[in-house]
DNA sequence: CTGAGTCTGTGAGCGCGGTCACATTCTGGA
DNA sequence: TCCAGAATGTGACCGCGCTCACAGACTCAG
């Protein structure tokens, strides 16, 4: 139950902590490996600890009172989740799964909570985050009620891209077929027909385990229903 | 740009502040009064008050890249709202609405922003209502996943409810059949020919504005496709 | 290298729900 | 009170995307 302080050091929320603090957190904290699909948090469990992703990738996944899964929401490399649970100390209902190996720092439940209480700059922080993942919610939620597949996809492909240059965009890793259907709420061979076609039309291109976005402008015209997608 | 200061108190969120502090905050509100279907809030707007609701309903409404409407929470009287955009400076990408003939309180930008970062417990509060949002924007995600339009009405009926007695309760006020298809999306046909059966059914019942969920079990057994809704 | 397991690709069929086009009922403001 | 506009109810049509059932292509641990 304690980890070298240097581990957090590397988290943009602890950075204008005193050394001496960050001392104290280390002695409550743990450090977890995890590989690929392995569940970190499975929903509705009793103590909420504060998790810091160092190294790989996390999901949020939710699943319907019918069983079927749901993505909600990826976690980066130096991001912090479960701070909803710690605030307001109700269960967090979704699961959290490794979207490739990781390695997790867990910030035990109450040192946690009162990190978050008795620091300003943190509070504000993670009001900042939680802002934020209000704001990414609802855009997920819009982009669902988009009317065919197309744009569907081409707007989740939009949100989950990082600008690379002019008119093109790189997203990096690729989710799997399947992946992508669950979070723009279609069957997985649905996606990759769209996907095909995508290809087919020079519109993305594979890299390794890249994808990009070749002609950024199409795609935009897609996804808001101004362009037709190609068809065959 | 002046209120009385007493109807700062009837906020939960406000409670345990010093009423000299509620005086100087009072100085820099103002209270707004509109009607049905009035846009109190554009999206993308440049200035970030914090708004609180005396008398009526709100509702989030949010619009596709392709100009469909979407409805994303409803904001109750005694509630805060727009503090995601005060949080983080950010516009709020949603419009807000009124659902009904609503008053409000604006709180100026500056203000409220220091109102927040200055109070560990308001700060609190606030991170707690933002754990909140995200929860339930999760939780209407994962409504849309559901296959048909049968279980996602009735779950969302469901979400909308309050506990009436055993196995009943109510939705107060009803939103309307294009409210509720927007929240789900699905077509308003889809809504009506969904409550029809329903009603034919006897799980549901209306009594003037409010609607009864006679059955309870029974609407939560067809939202998580245990039972098949009847058929015409 | 080799196989197990995961991903991707593709066809056929069909049923659900969107859309359009109305009729009817409700509601609230002048 | 009455009327305009909103909300609800209902039928017919048809096309999209889900489901099922495979085949082929990766990829990674041993």
């Amino acid at each position: 139950m304690t980890i070298a302080f240097q581990n957090l050091l590397k988290f943009q929320l602890l950075r204008d902590m005193p050394q001496a603090e960050l001392l104290r957190l280390s002695t409550h904290a743990e450090l977890v490996q995890v590989s690929k699909r392995e569940v970190l948090f499975a929903g509705k469990e009793r103590s909420f600890p504060l998790g810091f992703l160092l190294e790989g990738r996390l999901q949020g996944v939710d699943f319907t009172v019918d069983g079927r899964g749901v993505g909600l929401y990826y976690v980066e490399r130096g991001d912090f989740f479960g701070e909803q649970a710690v605030v307001d100390g109700e269960p967090l209902n979704e699961h959290v799964v490794a979207a490739s190996k990781s390695t997790v720092i867990w910030l035990e439940s109450t040192v946690a909570r009162e990190l978050i209480q008795n620091n300003p700059l943190i509070s504000l922080s993670v009001m900042k985050r939680l802002s934020q993942r209000v704001r990414s919610a609802h855009a997920q939620r819009t982009l669902l009620a988009l009317p065919n597949p197309f744009q569907k996809l081409c707007a989740q492909i939009l949100l989950l891209s990082t600008p690379a240059s002019i008119n093109a965009a790189v997203v990096s890793p690729v989710p799997t077929h399947q992946e992508l259907a669950l979070m723009i709420n279609v069957s997985r061979e649905t996606v990759t027909r769209a996907f095909q076609q995508l290809l087919l039309a020079k519109a993305l291109g594979r890299e390794g385990s890249e994808l990009r976005l070749l002609r950024l402008d199409y795609i935009q015209a897609i996804a808001r229903g101004a362009e037709t997608p190609p068809k065959g």
